[in-house]
DNA sequence: GTCTATATGCGGATAGAC
DNA sequence: GTCTATCCGCATATAGAC
């Protein structure tokens, strides 16, 4: 079994039962309370490890965030994606990218918080790191509204200002998102995928 | 002059020019990395007292960050009041309200961070005393799109629902909002006025 | 790979002089 | 009202046995 350490751009499925356990814990700890305030022992304690063992799979408290943060941000990007690439004209891929990614940001609210509101606390390279993926997100959004505009199914009058408000809806679910209440996830996500609809129109 | 402490619903222009010094340097720090990782001594040594200058005008760092958070709900309830109140019309009202909430999280982007991220870091008593702050500002806007749905100006799926995709769309400003970027508060608060109210047209 | 024990430093808050 | 000095507890991370 490799060790996330050695190799730290592997996928899921090879990680020890015990870093998935640390992972699941440190996303629970780091949504609830925020990085500094989360303690190695609390994530070690619910990962059912002395402190200690923490740094058999991981080198740092920061590094579990960072792998948190990428494979967040990896799998946020990948569905948008995915969602742009299968539709079959602009507005249908707004209403697609808008409903995935809101419902993304209710149904993994604790990733979706750690992405949006610890990405500061990353170090100053992981930062870098996952910049790049920022910016792989922002395009999609950006250019499915060029789409939209040089089609005429859109009028915007600003591209990229129009693509952060639409963001800030989706990303601001995680925020708010509570699984107590009564909104679905699918449901959030029809209701963003419309509202989407309604700013470019 | 009174302390902090024995007046905690005094008007700002009370409080000691140490205890304003503290307030911003903690306002600063706190928006800048978060509650728990500023530390007291940050915060005083940025305000030029000692470390245990803190505590003859705060009762704890929590306390310094109700402190802000409270006079923070108390100005954006205001100036939202304030706008709905002006306005000739719901979609004046909505164009107004949108304007100055979304200008307001950028001009003030540091106490709007600490107003809608640090919250949780209050104690359970300071929580709820905010909480009836955060229920009135929900209202403004809730009110403002059920008037435009009874005079016919909005067309409006679920009024909640909305109501929180704009207030959305104006808090996340606080995220992404840098003094370094050309977009001014101004420029911010005109564009999210418009994309409102596309949103309930 | 997991443990117990611990090194080491830091942070919130207080004591008491001035 | 501000300081210096300090208490006391906690947090990250490591050492070394098993």
């Amino acid at each position: 079994m490799l060790s996330t350490m050695s190799t730290p751009g592997r996928s899921v499925e090879t990680l020890s039962d015990a870093a998935v356990r640390l992972m699941e814990a440190a996303a629970d700890a780091f949504a609830a309370k925020g990085f500094h305030a989360t303690t190695t022992r609390d994530i070690a304690s619910h990962a059912g490890l002395s402190p200690a063992g923490v740094y058999v799979h991981f080198a740092s408290k920061e590094d579990l965030l960072f792998q948190l943060s990428r494979e967040g941000h990896e799998a946020a990007r990948d569905m948008l994606v995915a969602a742009a690439s299968a539709a079959g004209s602009p507005t249908e891929a707004l209403r697609s990218i808008m409903a995935v990614f809101s419902q993304w940001h209710a149904e993994h609210f604790r990733v979706a918080r750690i992405v949006q509101y610890e990405f500061q606390n990353l170090t100053a390279e992981h930062r870098e790191a996952v910049l790049g993926l920022r910016k792989e997100i922002d395009s999609v959004v950006r250019d499915v509204l060029t789409a939209g505009v040089a089609s005429g199914e859109f009028t915007v009058t600003d591209v990229p200002d129009t693509a952060l408000a639409l963001l800030s809806m989706a990303v601001d679910v995680a925020r708010w998102y509570d699984p107590e209440i009564k909104r679905t996830p699918e449901a959030i996500g029809r209701t963003y995928g419309e509202l989407g609809l309604r700013l470019v129109t």
